[in-house]
RNA sequence: CGGGGCGUAGCGCAGUCCGGUUAGCGCACCUGGUUUGGGACCAGGGGGCCGCAGGUUCGAAUCCUGCCGCCCCGACCA
């Protein structure tokens, strides 16, 4: 099948697109920077979805779905947020196409040009403060904490299959409240959900923390974030929480009358978690075989392969593969029997690793006669021969332990990968000979924060909330600073 | 969007410099047989707008021009 990957070592990137195309998760499609989620990729994603929203739903959101066109008014009501989003969007200027003259093709119709052009939504806050204008009058109809499942268009000029494509699938949040104090804790509480889904589910360790002024979210009075480390020592933002402050409510005069009859404009937030997640999820456990799944996302938790030589072994077999099986679904455990003849056992071994199935048991006449089953862990590679007749309780037990030692080997990398410096020669030496996450002294100025992202790439990837109060001096001015930040090079 | 590389069968590539029978190879695919506890083997077979569009030429995968796409490096971004 000629499904070698690249090592890790040789070409991180080339391993990444590789594993990609090869674990069936996505392929380029013909648009430049647009992607097709494959099946099994896809099936990942919903995985995410339904947890991400349950967790959602048990705070007290609700799903709604606003427009994929924007007028381009809209847009421009926000000040920074129409600068921040003016270079990337897709914008429709014509609703109908017609026969070219010599017949052979389309034409755009130029009798057909609309009278305001839509922008193709890069979020959607513009759309949805225009509904809440409608929706909000007083202070009993806050707050409002909506949540929409869509895909969103940014016209990147470098793309990545999960980490950058042109258009992505998300989810975005969008609350309103009678409070700043409210809206502050909606998105420090989201923020929360963020980083519990990604350590819990993804197995993926994450840094909350707050963007400089410099990194924030267009339009956002504060803009919070998970950072996550990927194996190369690369940062990767998996989430963002953003306190809008009254900006959106502002730009379209959204305001609600208190109990003391006065009148306020609303306190906003969004939040967004992206297909990207899928990048971060690849890029955090995956070795040079393949993809490796933490269980609580892996659409197939089990793959069961046959040994045979005969079909009278194959059908004594697969008798016994379906009381496993049925057992296995009881604990509700994804069972998949690959009963290919076509393919020969190595084979199967060797592909769905490459996809990251956490579990895999093997059974032939052998263990038919001892009444033992070959059981592989994807994350460690071991094997173990278990007895046929517990082994449901056996797997259950053994994902949960892959799940939390995936999380504890990404955590351990994360350790070794995060180095505190105090003078610039050592963060420019860790950066260059290391790389990973860098925690020093910032002074708090753009005009650091450029230089130091011109001297060595690092960018600051957050302030950590937890950080100490710690007196220090900026590694780079030299002037005073209170607390360390956390930089890294990012994707 | 700037610099570099690449585009030939589903995938990975040779052939391109120096134009000339019928465009090759490995994997995959199809048929038959032998196999099956870590990517099987033998035999036979099918599959090509040589990225697209022009041009030069008696003749173009090969030379020229334009365009499209992908990868890497920069600037920008989730």
């Amino acid at each position: 099948m000629g499904k070698e990957l690249t090592s890790r070592s040789e070409d991180y990137s080339q391993w990444y697109n590789e594993l990609v195309k090869k674990a069936d998760l996505a392929e380029h499609s013909d648009v430049r920077g647009c992607m097709v989620i494959k099946p099994y990729g896809y099936s990942i994603w919903e995985k995410m979805q339904q947890t991400l929203d349950k967790m959602f739903k048990d705070t007290g959101h609700v799903n709604a779905y606003f427009p994929l066109f924007i007028p381009k008014s809209y847009l421009a009501k926000e000040a920074s947020h129409v600068e921040g989003f003016a270079k990337e969007c897709a914008i429709v200027t014509h609703y109908r196409l017609k026969n070219s003259e010599d017949g052979k093709s389309v034409v755009v119709d130029p009798d057909a040009k609309l009278e305001e052009e839509l922008i193709v939504r890069p979020t959607s806050e513009t759309v949805i403060w225009n509904s809440y204008k409608k929706w909000i009058q007083s202070y009993r109809d806050l707050p409002i904490l909506i949540n929409q499942w869509a895909n969103v268009v940014r016209w990147e000029m470098r793309t990545r299959l999960f980490l950058r494509t042109a258009e992505f699938l998300w989810q975005e949040g969008h609350t309103a409240h009678s409070t700043a104090d409210e809206a502050v804790k909606e998105t420090l509480q989201m923020l929360d959900v963020y980083a519990e889904f990604a350590e819990r589910h993804m197995a993926v360790p994450v840094v909350k923390g707050k963007k400089s002024e410099g990194e924030k979210f267009p339009g956002a009075i504060d803009t919070y974030c998970i950072e996550g480390l990927m194996q190369d020592g690369k940062a990767l933002q998996a989430g963002t929480s953003h306190f809008l402050g009254q900006n959106f409510a502002k730009a379209f005069d959204v305001q609600f009358a208190g109990k003391d009859g006065k009148l306020d404009y609303v306190w906003g937030t969004s939040w967004g978690v992206s297909t990207r997640l899928m990048g971060a999820l690849i890029m955090a456990h995956s070795d040079d075989d393949g993809l490796v799944l933490p269980p609580k996302l892996a659409p197939i938790h089990v793959v069961i392969v046959p040994i045979f030589k005969t079909d009278d072994e194959f059908n004594r077999i697969s008798e016994k593969v379906n009381e496993i099986s049925a057992e296995l679904r009881k604990h509700n455990i994804t069972v998949k029997f690959d009963s290919r003849d076509t393919h020969k056992p190595g084979f199967k071994f060797a592909e769905w690793e490459l996809k990251g199935v956490p579990v895999r048991l093997a059974i032939g006449p052998r263990d038919l006669e001892n009444g033992t089953v070959e059981v592989a862990r994807r994350d460690t590679k071991e094997k173990k021969v278990m007895n046929i007749d517990s082994v449901a309780v056996d797997v259950l037990v053994l994902l949960d332990d892959i799940q939390k030692n995936i999380y504890q080997k990404a955590f351990k990398l994360r350790e070794e990968m995060t180095t505190q410096v105090d003078t610039f020669d050592e963060f420019k030496k860790v950066m260059e000979e290391k790389g990973g996450f860098v925690l020093a002294h910032w002074d708090g100025t753009k005009e650091t924060e450029a230089a130091i992202k011109e001297a060595t790439k690092a960018t600051i990837r957050c302030i950590p909330l937890d950080a100490p109060e710690e007196k220090g001096v900026c590694v780079f001015s030299g002037k005073p600073s209170s607390k360390r930040v956390l930089f890294a090079q990012a994707y």
